[in-house]
This record gives structure tokens, sequence and C-alpha cells, in this order.
DNA sequence: GCCGTTTTCGGCCCGACTGTTTTCAGTCG
């Protein structure tokens, strides 16, 4: 067993930034693009789905784009020893002070290190941030030669909004912050047309800034009746063509505005990711276009015309390859796949024909949380949603207060109801009522124990249609007995569905280690399948492991996980994260007719 | 320092906004 030191993706990020920084202090002409490259490596690594600590144990780190050997090299030391010498001797001489002071938004390397120096002694290490800003409340700021009064108010605020700043924001809730604001400006008459952008309209799980383009007939007119946003705490920049606001909490808002002939190269810009449009502009170089939010640069007789271009449609395809979907502009391969047009047809929401976890109010003593709708307003719920079958999924009932056969006699009661359910839509379809779900499933969803092995007998097992198994307990086991405890689990004849395989909750808690290429050789010959829970705080499977898991042909089921029937409204999020993990129809278990699914589960 | 659909050398994405200047540097996305 080696000895090592252990760092968190964002750590390395930070230490590769902060590289990055002292070369731009020393000497920055001549290490133009070592700069860029350390700046690079941080960005690669702070968006690698992978942590870097198991990329390394695997001697993989150089499969991160823009790790090569140099780098890995100086990593490696650092993971080994927690040391690197080549870092220690870049930042030699620097003050640690200003690494610091960078974390302020406004504050680069060379401000921070200016900052420092001249206040050499006001600027501990320790409380950087503290003390800076206790001069800049003293007004000490503003009398340096840079500076003033303006820059001076700036760190305060920026300094007020990093203490007061919220983690990122989950998906539903920078949509509906999002959406409130696309409501004010289309208020106003001379909108166009308006979309968000960035994370927001890639669907990633959580949200940093909300960034929104509108297309306009009046810029200027746009732009000031987006700064007077009745809710904004205040105004962060306001150009001719962008503006940023703040809102309660700290969170920034974006607003990018263009004419609707040039509205396209706009909306695929500031879409994003960072990566994507690097790579794409990359691509574009190489055959002799230059690509830019305002259109597309070609080359006419030794000069550069632009030609403007009105939709991502046309953008995409005037550098020669498909429209990519918003969610896979990751740089994950899409920018190949649609130039062989091979890109995936992503799963829609209307493909989606069942909710395949519902927990509802029907008592099964559980010692988790029970739903909180009856199963007649779920029905009824998922009716209307278009649903042909679903399941209902309560926790099962617990262990430490009910013996086996109090256990069993639980899941008959509840095996009986079902079945009554499923003989009166019978009946109602006899009635030929319209927006009825057919059948509904009988499942549980069944906590793992520690040691893999399922707290219901076996006759209750018999009650059940299927079963979900998922992780409640125990979550720091390492990687070796993880696995092993979820393959017991699911080598019960009964257990089908892996739900929420890897237990995280966004800005809560880490997912749990897992041997996956295991656990998908596992679900691939023994027809298990992995849960897709929709719930925003889940959002588990996490898209890259989807991408993962439908690389290896690993079927995905999708359920809200909901405890009432207005959660069923959820299972957007879920065909977003399967759509970020490259998921097509076929990949979906409940895309299947209800036919089609019967014949699976036998 | 990284990387490959002009490939192992010679390039490296593109632009906006602000403050403090008097033509630009620094920062950000």
């Amino acid at each position: 067993m080696k000895n090592t030191k252990n760092f968190t993706n964002l750590e390395i990020a930070e230490i590769l930034r902060d590289i990055a920084a002292a070369y731009q202090l020393k000497n920055s002409a001549k290490n133009k693009f070592r700069i860029i490259a350390y700046e690079r490596a941080a960005d690669a690594v702070e968006h690698s789905s992978n942590e870097l600590k198991d990329l390394w144990d695997e001697g993989k780190l150089v499969d991160i784009p823009g790790i090569g050997s140099s780098i890995s090299q100086h990593l490696d030391e650092l993971f080994r020893t927690g040391r690197s010498k080549h870092f220690e001797e870049v930042t030699k001489g620097l003050p640690p002070a200003m690494f610091e002071l960078m974390k302020v938004p406004g504050i680069g390397p060379k401000t921070a290190y200016k900052l420092v120096k001249k206040f050499k002694s006001e600027i501990s290490e320790k409380n950087a941030l503290a003390d800076l800003e206790k001069l800049a409340r003293e007004e000490k700021i503003e009398k340096l030669e840079g500076f003033g009064e303006e820059s001076q108010k700036d760190i305060l605020k920026s300094i007020k909004e990093i203490k007061g700043r919220t983690v990122r924001l989950i998906l539903p809730y920078a949509y509906a912050l999002a959406e409130e604001i696309i409501a004010w400006l289309k208020q106003n008459k001379l909108v166009v047309r308006t979309d968000p952008l960035g994370s927001l309209r890639r669907k990633a799980s959580t949200i940093g800034d909300i960034d929104i383009a509108a297309s306009f007939k009046n810029p200027v007119e746009v732009i000031n009746h987006f700064a007077k946003y009745p809710k904004a705490v205040r105004i962060l920049e306001k150009g001719e063509r962008t503006a940023s606001i703040i809102l309660p909490g700290g969170r920034q808002v974006d607003l990018m505005v263009e004419t609707p002939d040039a509205y396209g190269a706009l909306l695929q810009h500031f879409t994003g990711s960072k990566h994507h449009n690097i790579a794409l502009r990359e691509y574009a170089l190489k055959h002799g276009l230059s690509l830019s939010d305002y259109g597309i640069y070609v080359k006419k007789h030794g000069k550069k015309i632009l030609k403007k271009i009105a939709t991502e449609e046309e953008f995409y395809n005037f550098i020669g390859m498909e429209w990519i979907p918003p969610e896979l502009r990751e740089d994950n391969g899409e920018i190949e796949a649609a130039l062989r047009h091979e890109l995936p047809e992503l799963v829609n929401y209307h493909d989606i024909k069942a909710d395949l976890q519902i927990h509802s109010s029907f008592d099964v003593e559980t010692s988790h949380d029970l739903g909180e709708s009856s199963m007649e307003e779920i029905i009824e719920e998922s009716g209307k949603l278009g649903y042909e079958y679903i399941a209902f999924t309560e926790h099962n009932p617990s262990k430490s207060k009910h013996n086996e056969k109090q256990i069993i006699d639980i899941l008959k009661r509840k095996r009986e109801i079902v079945d009554k359910l499923n003989y009166s839509i019978l009946t109602a379809f006899a009635r030929s009522e319209l927006h009825r779900v057919k059948e509904v499933f009988n499942s549980l969803e069944i906590d793992i124990m520690p040691d893999g092995s399922l707290p219901v007998p076996e006759a209750g097992m018999e009650t059940l249609d299927f079963a979900l198994v998922s992780i409640h307990s125990s979550f720091r086991l390492d990687r070796k007995k993880m696995t092993k405890r979820v393959l017991k689990a699911l080598s019960y004849p009964k257990a089908k569905i892996f739900a929420h395989p890897t237990a995280r909750k966004l800005n809560e808690r880490e997912g749990v280690e897992l041997d996956w290429p295991e656990i998908f050789d596992y679900c691939v010959d023994n027809n298990k399948w992995l849960e897709v829970n929709a719930d925003p705080m889940r959002l588990d499977l996490p898209d890259f492991l989807v991408h993962e898991a439908v690389k290896n042909d690993v079927k995905i089921t999708l359920g809200t996980d909901a405890h009432n029937s207005q959660c069923l409204n959820n299972m957007s999020y879920g065909v977003s994260v399967a759509r970020r993990g490259w998921a097509e129809k076929k990949d979906i278990i409940n895309t299947r007719s209800l036919k089609e699914f019967e014949n699976m589960l036998r």
C-alpha cells in the first residue's frame, strides 16, 4: 500500500491555477503559452468526471486532455509526497497571501501581487481576505497608484459577495429564477426572443451564474430594461451588448443581446461549454474559419469577411457538422461524432411511458419517509402525464420494528391493494375513460444492508413484481467492499433496478465509491438496470456515469422518486441527465410499451 | 506545457467591460 496524499480535483485545479498565476508574474511574455497550458489543465481537472487521485492510482493522469508528461510528473510527486519541488520553485519569492486575494472576483494575479507588496505588513497569509477588507474600509486602497475610489468599492462588494455566496444552484431552482427574468424581459416589446444560456441550457445538474440571451430591436432599451429588474440588488456592469446584475444571495445574472440576424452565433457562443467552444474553434481554424460570437470569419482574397449567422443549425452546418444538442456540448467526443454524422438520437421527454420510482402514502411502516399522496391520486396524475404504467416503490417495512411474519403480512396487504387497483383500472377502461394508466406494478425500494443482504424475507419478495435496491446507510465503505455489497444485493432474483446508484446528494454528500466497470458488466450479464433518479437533489446516476453505462450497453430506468403527486413532474430533469449521458430511447427501459416491459420482467 | 483531419514541430480561441488612463492593462467568461 502506497503512502499517499489526498487532493480533491478542486484543490489540484487551484494549485495549477496558482502556478499559471505565478508564471504570469514571472516573465509572462516568455511563458505566454505555458500559462495557457496550466490554465487549461486547471480547467480540465476541475471539470473532470473522474477523481484525479483515482486516475493517478491507475497511472492514467495523461488521459485528461491538457495534462501531458510534464504536469503529470509534478502531480505524481504531489500525490506521492504531498508537495512538488517544481511548483515550489515557480512560486518562490511570491507572497502566499496573493493566492488568497485572487479568490476575490476582479482581483487577478497582477492586482493581488501589487496589493500584497504595497501592504506587506497589513495583509497576513492566514487572514488575507479579512485584512484586505479592513484596508478597503479604511480607504487606504484608493490612494494606491492604479487604484481609485471605484476599484476600492468593487473590492468591498466582491468580498461581501463571496462571503454570502451560496453553493451552486440545483437545476430546477436555477430554471425558476431564469424564467422569472425571461418573463420580465418579455414585458419589453423590443425583445424578439430570449433563451437561457450556459450550463442552464446544457441542463447541467448544478448551475453557477445564470446567463440569458435576447435578440432585440433596440439594444440600449433592452439592456436598460434588464438593469431595472426589480429583484436586482446591484448592477455589476452595463455595456452596449452585455449587462450583469446581482440577485439577493449574491447570484449573478448575465444578459447578452444581439440582432436577430446574428443571434445564432451568440446563442452558440454563450451556451458553451468553454471546452466545447475551444475545441470547435480550433477545428474551424484548421479549416480556414474563425468563429466568434458575432459570426464566422471567412478568408476571401486575404481579407477576413464576417458572415452573420442567424441560427445555431446554420452555425454548425457552416463548419461542416450536424447541429449538436446543448446537453452534449462538453467536448466529450460530440464534435467528432457530429463530423461523422454519428450523433446519438437522444431520448426525449415524450418517449417516457412510465415512472418507475414512486412512493405513495400507503403505510408500509417503513423507517424511511412515506409518500404524501394516495395511490389513487398518483394514478390520476400519472394518467395526465400520459404514462402507460407506473410502479409503487415504497421503502421496505422497517426491519427493527417488525419480525419476518409482520413484514410479509404488510407486503401481502399491499399486494392485495395493488391488485384491486389494477382490477378497477380494467373496469375503468371498459368504460373507456381516457388518460388512464393501464397497469400499476407492485414494487418496493429496498435498503441494501452493509453486508449486501436485503431486509425482506423470501415470502415478502414473492409478493413483488420486481424490486429496486438502494444504499441508505454505510456510505463510506471502501470501493471493494461497496462493490461486493451492491453485487450481492443485485443477485436477488427480484432485484431489477439499482436505484440512485451513487447515493449522492447535490451540495450535501459525495457519492459512494464503486467499481463501475464491474457493476456495468454485472448488469449487462444479468439483465439488471441502473436508475437515473430524477429528484433534483440527486440526479443519480450522474450524467458522466450514464455516458459510461450506455457505452457499455447497460440499460437505464428513469424514476422521479416522487413522494407526492406534484413531484411526478420532475421526470424532465431525469431526461436531461440521460440526454447529457448520450442516452437514446433504446437505452431507457421505461420508453418500452407495457407489453415489452412485462416481457423484460420475465 | 500541450498536442495532432496542414502531426513530432510550431502553432496555441475570441472578445467584452471597467477603471484609470489618455491608449491600455487587467480580468473574466
